[in-house]
RNA sequence: GUGGCUGUAGAUCAGUGGUAGAUCCCUUGAUUGUGGUUCAAGUUGUCGCGGGUUCAAAUCCCGUCAGCCACCCCA
């Protein structure tokens, strides 16, 4: 019985790994721009960890965790439930306490490009392991709203620099954790009495998770929260002045968002600034990255710090790379590209194999990348065979008539030209032809 | 977790009860030191898996697994 990757995941195999490469990279280079740091905290986490962080009732930790099960539990210790992390922002905010970054630094940065985990049903968009680029910034010095515009502005540069157009940037804001209590509240006691002939679902949210039924897609519950005209009112004067600031922030580096009321996100530790990019031409899952402002999180896990006059801050955004590749593939941008290949050594005939590793071995020394036949006394038709598939630039082949003079042939597999050199000047003539992109 | 559609060669797919097919890829040859084009020949396979109906199942039925799409949820 053939043995198949696990449902949900899937392979980058070698041909399609030059996009993600570019991905990362372009990634990479934009965070040092931004002075953001990466980070690497384990795939797996306690259990806990999740339920505190994201809430008991989110659908995210109810269902979709996917736990680890420890064949040896050899002590208590070791006797906690673990699992799979399904976002990064909890792991990095418990790494953030555990080494108390924030003694030492006002404002830590971090970036992360990882995989993440959840035991979801899989559909276009939407997979087991799927990988996120992620930011987050902690610190008393992470309080500021234009800090708010910078993570914004920042995850709309990398999509641009990935060559994503025509999405969508929605913000809102959700206020203080105060606000938010109190929104719940009055969301409620206004929709008390309406709900009964809502569907089990909206009931559902009601009950889980009010600020569900914002972004609802039923239309009943929709038409029921449109005539609420919620607009800016769960928002106390202060909560209501950031926005503003972080409104301005972004007006100020020309990104070009919508403000968006109906805004919610489903995990519970949101407050005040939150944000989405979406793209239409993805389906059901159209949301590119998301993110916003939880400030309350690192007290809630423990984090608590009187030892400073400013409180702790931290805001963050996450973005799925499948789903980026997905758009650009859309757009017809995909990246194709394949491992390249310089030079490609042939042996005239079996018994030069070695000679023929040897000169392999001297021009990777050199830093041209090269490669030779590994087939057991294949004819030179098929060695040049064997180049061609891996796209080699460059042909040399060592012969007989080669072997007496000490000398290489050198063949331009794109002009088809061919010229005997020199062991001495190989080096030096190979370098004159290659071509890279 | 719910629903709909799909599962046949490495890939894309045809085949609706009677001995498994096409194209691309791949292999070999035309070319006894030279690829990419062309021409000729050849191999593709537990028909996702398990059970049932039938003289006979890729085809019909049941179950199961996987994929896709949508709901839900989210990146």
């Amino acid at each position: 019985m053939k043995i198949s990757a696990p449902r949900g995941t899937s392979d980058i195999l070698p041909d399609q790994i030059a996009a993600w490469q570019n991905i990362e990279q372009i990634s990479r280079s934009l965070f040092k721009a931004y002075n953001y740091s990466e980070i690497r905290t384990p795939v797996f986490e306690e259990t806990g960890l999740f339920k505190r962080s994201l809430g008991e009732t989110t659908e995210v930790v109810n269902k979709q965790l996917l736990e680890v099960k420890s064949q040896r539990v050899t002590n208590a210790a070791e006797d906690a439930q673990f699992a799979l992390r399904p976002e990064g922002t909890a792991p990095v905010v418990r790494a953030y306490n555990q080494y108390d970054i924030g003694r030492e630094a006002f404002l830590s940065k971090f970036f992360y490009i990882a995989p993440m985990f959840r035991g979801e049903r899989p559909q276009k968009g939407r997979l087991r392991q799927f990988h996120q680029i992620g930011a987050e910034a902690i610190g008393r010095g992470a309080n500021h709203p234009l800090l708010d515009a910078e993570m914004i502005a920042l995850s709309v540069s990398l999509l641009k620099a990935f060559g994503v157009s025509d999405f969508k940037l929605k913000i809102n804001s959700l206020g203080s954790a105060e606000d938010k209590k109190n929104f719940a509240q009055w969301l409620r006691s206004a929709l008390e009495g309406k709900i009964d002939h809502l569907s089990d679902e909206c009931k559902g949210q009601y009950e889980r998770n009010v600020f569900r039924l914002l972004d609802s897609k039923d239309q009943a519950c929709r038409d029921l929260i449109q005539g609420l005209d919620i607009g800016t009112r769960h928002l106390s004067d202060s909560g209501r002045a950031y926005f503003e600031q972080v409104k301005q922030g972004l007006d100020q580096l020309g990104v070009i968002y919508e403000v968006s009321p109906h805004l919610v996100r489903g995990l519970d530790y949101y407050t005040h600034t939150v944000f989405e990019v979406s793209y239409a031409g993805l389906g059901a899952q159209d949301a590119l990255g998301a993110g916003g402002r939880y400030n309350g999180l690192i007290e809630q896990l423990d984090g608590g710090d009187r030892r400073f006059p400013e409180p702790v801050g931290a805001i963050g955004f996450a973005l799925g790379i499948e789903r980026i590749l997905l758009a650009l593939e859309a757009q017809g941008k995909s990246v194709a590209g394949k491992v390249s290949l310089d030079a490609f050594v042939v042996a005239g005939k079996p018994e030069f194999a070695a000679d023929v590793f040897g000169i392999v071995d001297l021009l990777r020394r050199q830093g041209i990348a090269a490669d030779m036949d590994f087939g057991v006394g294949r004819p030179v038709k098929k060695q040049f065979e064997q180049a061609n598939k891996l796209g080699a630039g460059i042909v040399l082949v060592l012969g007989e008539e080669e072997m007496k003079s000490g000398e290489v042939s050198i063949k331009d597999m794109v002009t088809g030209a061919q010229a005997r050199v020199g062991k001495d000047r190989l080096v030096e003539e190979i370098k004159a032809r290659i071509v890279r992109p």
